[in-house]
DNA sequence: TCTGAAATCAGAATGGT
DNA sequence: ACCATTCTGATTTCAGA
């Protein structure tokens, strides 16, 4: 499904407020409000929109240890398949990227705490036959996270 | 301020779907949906929901070119500071974070091409002074990227 | 802090263009 | 595909426990 400039705008509006009322859009993009209704029912039929989600404070639920591993996996397609899998399915971890370069994998992970981490991450990342080396780093400071943000300037000229 | 089971509860249900409607979380939980809507207030207030965001399929609006950054600053508080601000800046940056280890930053962005990516990202890299090194990784695959999911086991012994 | 009922408002459904 | 109206139901408000 092509996007044009209106449907651009309208995810603007809501990617950073998933309760942004269509009256107000109506008001704002000149167009009726069932227009609005009709253009987001579409793109989320469509897979544009994948869902709406609340953003919570993970250090209130105490989740205060962050971390970011490096793996490199053995040589071999099945141990990428494999491990990859493997990865997304630890407890805490909620993001895994397959990246070209030095490393294979890239894990993003919270915990309550070391013993936490420790337990539900590095030792059973220690039980995995597939991985050649690993390099987990801890994070002191999150300076900005905020992944729900896609489309920054909607009047870029890439998009014409 | 404190969070009890049912607020924990509440949070599970929105997390991923901002707008589970009061109605059913009251008849699951067994109280009446002016309690929920209380509650839920009271953590809109305190901080501990942070927001309502829908999730955009990077894809659709043609950001296929993902990168992650491991970034060296030099040595000196000053430039950890400003070399931080101006990463999470950078346009297609969604996410800095401060690491203990043998980097200093790992910085997530989203590109629509190699060229964007060029110019938008890695020029404006090569011109800041305070840093010392950058091993930039493309992503070849997304396997998992869930960062609104914080609560997975309500029942947890650890939050006793 | 919690609850029940009433009032308000936003979103879904409809049908016509 | 778009839009005006109607209808349904979810959220907000408020008084009382």
């Amino acid at each position: 499904m092509e996007l044009d400039d209106t449907d651009l705008r309208i995810l603007k509006m809501i990617q950073g407020d998933a309760k942004f009322p269509l009256e107000k859009m109506a008001d704002i993009l000149r167009i009726p409000k069932s227009t609005i209704a009709y253009r987001i029912k579409k793109m989320e039929k469509s897979g544009i929109i994948r869902g709406y989600f609340t953003s919570i404070d993970p250090s209130s639920i105490k989740l205060d240890y962050v971390i970011i591993s490096l793996v490199k996996a053995k040589y071999g397609k099945d141990y990428h398949d494999i491990l990859g899998k493997k990865l997304s399915e630890l407890p805490g971890v909620w993001g895994v990227y397959f990246v070209l370069g030095d490393n294979d994998f890239i894990v993003m992970g919270r915990y309550k705490t070391r013993e936490d981490f420790m337990k539900n991450y590095l030792e059973r990342l220690m039980d995995m036959p597939e991985i050649e080396r690993t390099n987990t780093q801890v994070v002191a400071k999150t300076i900005k996270e905020t992944p729900y943000v896609v489309i920054e300037n909607i009047l870029n000229p890439d998009n014409k």
